[in-house]
DNA sequence: CGATTGACTTCTC
DNA sequence: CGAGAAGCCAATC
């Protein structure tokens, strides 16, 4: 079975393209596939099709640059895949977004 | 077909 | 900074 809409696939190909050792937003990821009210869909997408596809689904994160998942067990895998990237988080659980968010397309010359 | 449900986001208080 | 509410969207019931 294929992918089906445009969306998913967008949403799919940006999350594969996401580099190791960076992370985005729901919502960002959403907004660049061409959605910016779909964040929950980003959800949907990676809950369902994160093994299929071999999705980094843990360099995916909220807003604030914290780990959205609610399920102890996959909070602390995320944790521990986030730190063998080299991404830093903060004891409150935060992540430096200034510093790890991923940049898509060549937006990112100077810096 | 209306109600419920999220690994979301933004705004208020 | 934390808690609540409201907005949003598609899959599921």
């Amino acid at each position: 079975m294929a992918i089906e809409n445009e969306f998913t696939r967008h949403c799919l190909r940006l999350l594969k393209s996401i580099p190791k050792g960076k992370v985005a937003a729901y919502g960002q990821i959403a907004a660049y596939a061409g959605n910016p009210l779909g964040a929950r869909q980003v959800v949907r997408i990676l809950c369902a099709m994160s093994a299929k596809h071999d999705l980094p689904w843990h360099r995916v994160v909220n807003r604030e640059g914290r780990i959205a998942l609610k399920d102890a067990v996959g909070r602390s895998a995320q944790r521990r895949l986030l730190h063998k990237e080299g991404i830093k988080i903060d004891r409150t659980g935060k992540i430096d977004l200034g510093r790890y968010q991923w940049r898509p397309r060549r937006l990112r010359l100077n810096e």
